[in-house]
DNA sequence: CCCTCGATCAC
DNA sequence: CCTCATATCGAGGG
């Protein structure tokens, strides 16, 4: 295959950005958008914050009460979630980027790829006049700026977006590669969390540029195959997964804080029915059905357990989903005798289009 | 190959 | 003080 040209557009700071919208009043003041446990009437963590809170280290994954102290000394507004807010918008920019590519990728609700190789015909020069109008477009029609990255592959191109933010637009070619990846640190490839950082720093890796003189049988034995050689390309710059249209999901859960820390199943089966309608709700919108079901539970030591069952036949039914959840949270609160709980879910796997088709039992009944 | 489960990532 | 949602992988068991 000739070479390609990807796009990887990224809303700055989004659902901040949304408020900022709706809220001109607020613009240039620290906006924190919350997520808010309804246990005490602060706790919760920070979802987003504009670049104004950031300026005080306010940002996503710290406590509400961590991110008040450290705005004290100026005027914030802190906001509840309003994910109707920011679908919306979301929504609407996508569909005018899928219009751009070839193909479309929407990796979350502010992140998508585009496939612009026929359309600036293969050329480096006309795919920045397309990211251009891109951004343009997308501040234009819904004020929302974003930080876009061109490159030959989804991989570079998604690093170049991180390049530069808010606002900015980064080409990356090829043969840039080299000089972009010396002294970058290794976390900056996406999949690099803290863990995998901590492996390479093992083996004397921080840097990109070092990672790359790594031989691929040492990264397999140390991260298996499939990772392992992910980073050995990963550190040259290569990457040939394609952008693919992600039409339907394939899991829902849905997973929330109990008003008190319990180990009591009547105490925590009206949260559960209502995480099940939750997501029930969800699984109709996507006119799909689900062959597993999974109980999430998080103690109060913040530990994560799941137990999953596997259907005799895929469902929809409320029923189905209450009763298998239910039973496994009787049986996991039964195993673990010390267990106390702080939150559950549920998880919807297995997932598949829901076939017009009636059911074996009614069709032999008929 | 399928199922279950924990881990990881990144949001 | 500690949210929420999705995808993927590898191990272990069958």
């Amino acid at each position: 295959m000739t070479q390609r040209i990807i796009i990887h557009a990224d809303l700055d700071y989004f659902y901040a950005q949304c408020e900022e919208i709706v809220r001109p009043e607020l613009r240039g003041k620290p906006i924190v958008v919350c997520v808010y446990s309804g246990r005490t009437a602060e706790s919760g963590v920070v979802s987003t914050s504009n670049y104004e809170a950031r300026e005080y280290g306010v940002k996503a994954g710290i406590p509400i009460a961590y991110a008040k102290k450290m705005l004290t000394s100026v005027q914030a507004t802190f906001l509840p979630m309003n994910m109707t807010l920011y679908e919306g918008v979301s929504s609407r920019i996508m569909n005018m980027l899928r219009t751009y590519g070839d193909s479309f990728e929407r990796v979350s609700i502010d992140e998508a790829y585009l496939d612009i190789s026929n359309l600036a015909e293969r050329n480096f020069d006309k795919a920045k006049g397309i990211a251009i109008q891109v951004k343009q477009e997308i501040l234009q029609k819904e004020q929302v700026t974003c930080s876009v990255g061109v490159a030959p592959n989804k991989l570079l191109a998604k690093m170049a977006s991180d390049y530069k933010k808010p606002n900015g637009l980064t080409i990356l070619q090829q043969g840039d590669v080299t000089k972009f990846f010396e002294r970058l640190p290794v976390n900056r490839i996406p999949g690099v969390g803290k863990k995998v950082d901590e492996k390479l720093n093992e083996i004397h890796v921080r840097t990109i540029d070092e990672l790359a003189r790594v031989g691929p049988v040492c990264l397999i034995d140390k991260f298996g195959k499939n990772l392992g050689n992910y980073l050995f390309q990963a550190s040259r710059g290569e990457d040939n997964d394609p952008v693919k249209d992600k039409e339907q999901p394939t899991q829902l859960s849905r997973i929330a804080t109990l008003k008190q820390n319990s180990r009591d199943p009547q105490e925590i089966l009206p949260l559960l029915n209502k995480l099940a309608r939750s997501v029930l709700e969800k699984l109709n919108e996507e006119k799909m059905e689900c062959k597993s079901v999974s109980l999430i539970v998080i103690l109060t030591d913040l530990s994560i357990h799941t137990k999953s069952v596997t259907l005799e036949s895929p469902t929809k039914e409320f029923e189905t989903i209450a009763e298998s959840t239910n039973t496994l949270l009787e049986r996991f609160i039964e195993s673990v005798p010390n267990a106390v709980i702080r939150r559950v879910g549920i998880r919807l796997s297995g997932l598949q289009r829901r076939t017009g088709q009636t059911d074996i039992v009614t069709f032999l009944q008929a």
